[in-house]
RNA sequence: UGGCCCAUGGUGUAACUGGCAACACGUCUGGUUUUGGUCCAGAAGAGUCUAGGUUCGAGCCCUAGUGGGCCAACCA
């Protein structure tokens, strides 16, 4: 056994070194602690792969820990939509946990924090306590209710849990350091009242755990060892270590706080305020719109889990700003596809192509590999005639060396059918091409020895059989934002680089083996693209979604 | 007027305690191929934000500057 040098990102650095040093293996503990508030999107598959992905490496557990601090924005439905869309992404959590189920412990230490002089209620309106709180530059000043009396803090603080005080009256504060140069560290709000129903604790507390005082107690209780976040939770983490201090054993194991930056995807918006109002104003159908950067979304797109965990895998964690082009993400999904998509034809944009020389009436079952990818794959029949669709621009009458295509007096060969020879056109009063004749020969059926070694042709085209062809509805998708950025352009609104063409919605025809397909499924239509079947669609066809074009393919079909 | 974080080809990351800047995507050539896909071979493209310093030697360490980001929610 020899010993690859494995290059480690800075969070595996940062574990390496502790377990060299403080912790052992045995130790560590990993957590994705989501608010569910909304939708997981591709921003949070970092996170995911991250936390989950070192729980794989290190083999240790890895709990999936609802942030559920705030119930006026949290709901179930969220709850489950999280939990689909990790187990999708492959990924399996040891523990389920919810913050509320501290709520308890929380309380406990609130009041010992209160008799220890380390918490006070502020009777505040959240304006003043906010203006008290001085700003970056310049340091805060003490509220007036600072040095209340602890029998009377514990009294107010009673009253808040047992709701007998209105929303806004009285918060807890953390009594810290009113002149720090980190604004969290200003007495910074432990509970605040709220008469709201939780999904979860229903109507059982009136006050509610900020996420500061929640977040590194979770992670304690739960013995997380590491606990990893954005960067802009940064400056959060004098306040974590903090609060920490105050609960901390030394017969346990204490957590820590790092970040990583989080990755931005060119064309792309993750704010659910703004997926929300794509959502709301129509410009795409719902959270899972194969153009939202939702999981779902992907998901309905055609992605692959395998594809997702790919590409966070490959674009790696930092601590920089970054803008990671969506072309690292397509060619994941691509990668992956090729091994995985058989391989079909269809046809878009149809013109009918006679063979003059074949048969009427008669139809022969061709023999068609499915993925040359992978040979387990095995092949099909597909019917061929005297009358086929092929694709518009796959003919011109006449053109330059570099169209690969058919054009008159011209071979080309049928994809696992026959070499043809461009002869006439036939043309509507409006000189549109309505029919294309040729001729085929008869000896060149694939797999007879007429390989482009044997016979060179200029090109290989894909087609249907009119007689069997399946008619399809077809969805294009292209970006959802004009502008790489559309988050950087501070002083516009987004919605002015919205795509108005990010949905082309046409039909075309298949090979008749598609008949039978279930959604999620996913093809390669020869020289067009990657695509998968839609659920749930209001057609009466079978719905395709476009997951990606083939590489430069449709750029240079649609020349 | 403050504090903290960051700075490597077009993009994203590497370079273990300092030792000729690597990988992937993208781009461009050429070859194979019954997909203008795949696959194969190859090329271009940064001398590591700037200025000093330490050192035989600096992308890595130090100082200053510049540029970008974060911090003033009873959100997370």
């Amino acid at each position: 056994m020899t010993e690859e040098k494995e290059s480690l990102n800075f969070i595996e650095h940062i574990i390496e070194e502790d377990l060299a040093t403080t912790h052992s293996r045995n130790e560590l503990c990993f957590r994705f602690p989501p608010e569910p508030n909304g939708y997981l999107h591709i921003g949070h598959a970092s996170a995911i792969c991250l936390n989950f992905g070192l729980g794989e490496k290190y083999d240790a557990p890895v709990n999936l820990r609802f942030d559920d601090t705030n119930p006026a924005k949290e709901e179930q439905e969220f709850v489950d939509a999280i939990k689909r869309d990790i187990s999708w992404l492959g990924f399996t959590w040891a523990k389920e946990c919810y913050a509320s189920d501290y709520f308890q412990q929380l309380y406990e230490w609130a009041v010992r924090f209160i008799k220890e002089g380390k918490a006070y209620v502020d009777s505040q309106s959240s304006e003043d306590i906010a203006k008290q709180k001085g700003t970056p530059n310049t340091p805060g000043t003490p509220s007036p209710y600072r040095d209340r009396s602890v029998e009377e803090n514990l009294e107010l603080l009673e009253k808040m849990k047992n709701g007998e005080v209105v929303e806004g009256e009285h918060v807890l504060r953390a009594k810290i350091d009113m002149g720090s140069s980190n604004m969290l560290m200003r007495d910074p709000v432990m509970y605040r009242v709220l008469h709201k129903h939780h999904h979860r604790t229903g109507n059982d507390w009136k006050i509610f755990p900020m996420y500061d005082w929640t977040h590194g107690e979770s992670d304690y209780i739960e013995q997380v060892s590491h606990s990893f976040c954005t960067l802009e939770f940064l400056p959060h983490r004098e306040l974590y270590d903090w609060f920490l201090d105050q609960v901390y054993q030394e017969d346990r194991l204490r957590p820590k706080q790092r970040e990583f930056a989080r990755r931005n995807l060119s064309h792309t918006v993750v704010s659910k305020r703004k997926l929300a109002k794509l959502v709301e104003e129509g410009f795409v159908k719902g959270w899972d719109d194969p153009r939202m950067p939702t999981i779902s979304g992907l998901r309905r797109r055609g992605y692959t889990p395998e594809s997702i965990r790919n590409f966070v895998d490959s674009i790696g964690v930092g601590k920089r700003e970054n803008l990671i082009d969506v072309s690292h993400l397509e060619f994941n999904v691509r990668e992956d596809l090729n091994k995985k998509a058989p391989r079909v034809m269809a046809v878009l944009d149809p013109v009918k192509l006679v063979i003059t020389n074949y048969p009427e009436g008669e139809t022969e079952w061709l023999e068609a590999e499915n993925n040359p990818e992978d040979a387990s794959a095995g092949s099909r029949k597909v019917p061929f005639s005297r009358e086929l669709y092929i694709e518009r621009n796959d003919f011109k009458e006449e053109a330059n060396r570099k169209f690969f295509r058919l054009t008159l007096n011209k071979e080309v060969r049928l994809k696992n059918a026959y070499i043809i020879k461009g002869e006439s056109v036939v043309k509507d009063a409006e000189e549109n091409i309505i029919e294309i004749h040729c001729s085929y020969d008869p000896d060149s059926r694939s797999g007879s020895g007429t390989e482009a070694s044997m016979r060179k042709v200029k090109g290989t085209l894909h087609w249907v059989s009119v007689a069997d062809a399946l008619p399809i509805e077809v969805r294009l998708y292209d970006r959802l934002f004009t502008d790489p950025a559309p988050d950087s352009h501070k002083e516009k609104d987004f919605m002015d680089f919205v795509n108005p063409n990010s949905l082309e919605v046409t039909t075309g025809y298949a090979e008749p083996s598609l008949k039978d397909v279930k959604p999620e499924d996913k093809f390669q239509f020869q020289r067009l693209g990657y695509f998968v079947v839609d659920r749930d669609s209001t057609s009466e066809k079978i719905v395709f979604n476009r997951t990606v074009p083939l590489r430069d393919s449709w750029a240079k079909l649609a020349e």
